[in-house]
DNA sequence: ATGAAAGATGCAAACATTTGAAAAATATTT
DNA sequence: AAATATTTTTCAAATGTTTGCATCTTTCAT
């Protein structure tokens, strides 16, 4: 029906059909610039393509996971929040007090995975480090 | 109706009343020693209690883990898997290819973590950290 | 441009987990 | 030991996520 001119090498989702939905949900998501949630995502992308399906959201979160586009994060909510993969990756440090989150990269990570790929001979290609606890303002609430 | 002269300070699930769903879930936990999923621990613990329910199952094991008792593993699959949390906490790295688990500890995440916990004023409680990739074996079959 | 093959979508149903509310068990007070 | 207060359990319903299958869309070869 529509003309498209989209080959599937150019674009990010290497290898796969260039489908409306695709690259609609992409694209909110690389907007959002935030900790987006599946129905989150789902009510935006309806705006614009109001047949599309929540399936469909998860199936292409799910896809664009595998291919490194983005990570998905158990932040202690009863659900899932999804966000861009940047250049550096970052980790989540989570109050359960006040469910505060706060992003942290270190560089002792990095280190403790280079170990791991060669003592494992392992090819490492995703990394998922959350840490949970107490903030400073919740650790003084509770005394 | 049953006489239980058990106190509650004398148990693991401080400050919490014992019941017979508590202590058997724990029981199966401590001495199954492996990855057990929510499922598994509820078609185990009918056998002892047949009329114990799954909604049981999970708010305990939310009780568990937030006692420190037992940690929550998501290694993959679409559903979670417990197991209990000894002296030394370890980390998982999952093969994506071929499924197998390796467990591990590492110095560094402890470095990391004193860090992460110094400069945010942070009282860390738990650390939850996978390694998503290929092992030798499957790396050499996508060549 | 057309047709065939491969893959994605939408819907509904299944699965995994959480939660409200009434009934039951445990703990505390008398 | 009985009465009361507190917490847990069960069941059922709600929420969050995945999946089978028929249909539609995209891609690839002509
Ligand atoms: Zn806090
Ligand atoms: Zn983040
Ligand atoms: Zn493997
Ligand atoms: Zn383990």
């Amino acid at each position: 029906m529509r003309m498209k001119t989209i080959r599937k090498e150019e674009g990010p989702i290497a290898g796969r059909p260039v489908t409306n939905q695709r690259s609609l949900l992409l694209d909110i998501i690389r907007q959002a610039n935030r900790h987006l949630d599946a129905d989150e995502l789902y009510r935006l992308a309806k705006k614009r393509e109001p047949r599309i399906s929540l399936a469909t959201v998860y199936r292409n979160l799910k896809l664009f996971k595998e291919l490194g586009l983005i990570a998905e994060r158990k932040l202690g909510d009863t659900h899932s929040h999804y966000e861009i993969r940047g250049a550096a990756d970052h980790h989540h440090l989570v109050c359960l007090g006040c469910g505060q989150v706060i992003e942290f990269e270190s560089p002792f990570i990095a280190k403790a995975t280079d170990k791991i790929k060669r003592e494992n001979d392992f090819d490492v290609t995703s990394i998922q480090l959350k840490m949970e606890g107490y903030c400073s303002k919740c650790k003084k609430k509770m005394k």
